[in-house]
DNA sequence: TCCAAAATGTAATCGGCGATTACATGCAGG
DNA sequence: CCTGCATGTAATCGCCGATTACATTTTGGA
């Protein structure tokens, strides 16, 4: 409709532009299977195509192959659950470290029981394991890093029994990895028919867990 | 080459008895599948049927789907992984649940360190959750139950911080599910080329744990 | 003892998948 | 305008799970 958009810079320089024909067939791809996710599904590039109206040859323009195309959907998951766990973090109060460390934890596992195909691409490792996505490292570098921070500046309030924070923190993690992780591979069996039981039970975990490393 | 077995019973109760031409494909071809995970490779049917020698539509005589052969799998290596566990309890005093919490947690993560694959295949829900297998269902509650009472014991001698044992049961099990699959998706990169150094950590993530839920 | 039937294995085949190749199409810029 | 590259298609390959028709071996009872 533009009749002409005057381009500032060189066209060739960024790898990922915009397709030709089909308008933007990478990001379609990735939506088509962002959505056969979370219909519990199994994502297939055909599939993935055939939702994209397009020939199961296409994606492969996109794509060098089936896990390229799961690290994208990975870091888009990714951005996603990160948005929210910042997004709640951004409304507790900075002050209280530990109130914060359990927003956090509250956050996580709540994105975790609502989306948790989308979890499990995150977390199943085959698709950052092996360097295969900067933003992938980057973003979860920052979930990290946000905890370790939170971590440090309880211990330095002198709210910690312990001061082994690393330790504190590779449990913290364990911990809700696990419980979302059990969540989706179907270890919570009947409890959560109301669905709110589960993530009730989350927050009770995870208060559990902080009672245990707070100075009474 | 034994002219005669005298058969004391009826053979046609039992549905999986032994096969016939091949010996056991059945056990073979768990066998087959548990090698294939334990390298690391994908399991299929057919490449489980080469092993065996054997030609790619045998297996479906004695499983009806891959699934099947899978929950077979898991079949057996959730029985190593509870007799490993209950080995290690017999060494434990009867007489101090917490310590034997602990060592139920160190030989839970260190068997799920050493056989990551085949802890994927028991916990990765697929095979389990649909009520598949029965052997299943009851090795878990089983190992399940043996951890709660070991929590009650410790309750009724006053060791517990708090009453809530169901809520310490969830989140000691999510503790260790978690650093088990953290470890095989992935999350642990480069700290333990020495190998032990992963258990060391598990076995600190664990005193963290019960230190967090003892009375001081 | 022998034979019919059941149990087990094979060969051939189907459809779905990831991936590659040769070819077609359309947009971009010199 | 027209050449070249980015994109899409069609056809094909090999692997997989699964089914079917057929062959072979074992079993248990007449």
């Amino acid at each position: 409709m533009t009749p002409k958009t005057p381009k500032p810079r060189a066209r060739r320089q960024a790898p990922e532009v915009r397709p030709y024909h089909h308008g933007d067939l990478r990001r379609v791809l990735i939506d088509a299977a962002l959505h056969l996710a979370a219909e519990g599904a199994e994502v297939s590039v055909r599939e993935a195509a055939r939702r994209a109206a397009v020939s199961p040859g296409a994606p492969f323009r996109h794509f060098p192959n089936r896990d390229a195309l799961m690290v994208a959907v990975a870091e888009e998951a990714q951005r996603r659950f990160r948005a929210e766990i910042e997004a709640a973090l951004s409304q507790a109060p900075a002050t209280d470290p530990l109130g914060r460390f359990r927003a956090f934890g509250l956050a996580y596992l709540r994105w975790a029981m609502r989306n948790p195909t989308h979890f499990e691409i995150i977390s199943t490792g085959r698709y950052f394991a092996h360097g295969s996505s900067a933003a992938l490292t980057r973003d979860n570098a920052e979930l990290i890093a946000l905890s370790e921070q939170m971590l440090a500046e309880a211990a330095q309030q002198g709210l910690l029994l312990s001061a082994d924070l690393k330790r504190i923190q590779i449990a913290g993690r364990a911990l809700v990895y696990g419980f979302a992780r059990m969540n989706l591979d179907g270890h919570f069996p009947r409890w959560g028919v109301a669905e709110g039981e589960i993530e009730r039970m989350a927050e009770g975990v995870i208060d559990l867990f902080i009672a245990g490393i707070a100075k009474p």
